[in-house]
DNA sequence: CGGAATCCTAAGTGATACTG
DNA sequence: CAGTATCACTTAGGATTCCG
């Protein structure tokens, strides 16, 4: 944090830029970061982080949270009582994925309004 | 920058969240980052842009430079020469972008090697 | 309760051909 | 050179139904 970033330099080969695009897309989809930021507040089971999410589909969110747990963001841990608990927890790294969508959250946040401008302004002059 | 994030503070209403999220997903595509972090390197034309970029289709460029051009993150200048120059730029917005997209890259490619680790570790025990 | 299986639709993406 | 138009394909995601 708070290193200057060049404005010229390449930074990254074109091959890393590519890794970093294939993740990108990856956790950039639909409900990866509103899970992984539900999950901030503490460890929650199915259908409660599926409330607290909101809007999910249970499908999506069985989805969601495999791929989460297979990069080891989320800790999936089944209670073996009937019926049946499992409760889903953030790992570190998770946690840390977290950070940095609340940064990329609060970058939106802070220019939604200029974005919003810029919309309507464009498509104003295309009618 | 540097702000302590809260480990569990609500941080946003979910309306706002959804807000995030549909803007996460819009630049969480396959391109939009790729080509924002190419044009900090300076100006281009499309073609060099598409070089730069590398991989992407003709109109998958045109496609993502018209969506960030609409939400004021480039600007496009037509130099009325035979034949045609295009030459697209990054507006102050778009740089911003840019800096919070190589953010999330370098959290990436620090972060890689324990995710692939994660992930060999839990299609192994599926098998 | 916490899923898996199946079906379906819409959207993202690529390839190709054509144009001012 | 910098696009537009069209088509075909793949994937994301929702709805529904069934299971241990």
């Amino acid at each position: 944090m708070h290193m200057t970033v060049d404005q010229r330099s390449p930074r990254h080969s074109p091959q890393t830029c590519s890794v970093i695009a294939e993740h990108l897309s990856r956790i950039g989809d639909r409900w990866t970061l509103p899970v992984v930021v539900t999950l901030r507040d503490g460890p929650l089971r199915f259908n409660q982080l599926r409330r607290g999410v909101g809007g999910i589909s249970q499908q999506m969110l069985t989805r969601t949270l495999r791929a989460l747990e297979r990069d080891g963001m989320v800790d999936r841990t089944v209670h073996p009582t009937v019926p049946p608990q499992v409760e889903y927890a953030l790992t570190a790294l998770g946690g840390s994925l977290g950070d940095q969508a609340l940064q990329l959250g609060s970058w939106i946040v802070a220019n939604l309004a200029e974005i919003e401008r810029c919309r309507s302004a464009f498509d104003a002059e295309k009618a």
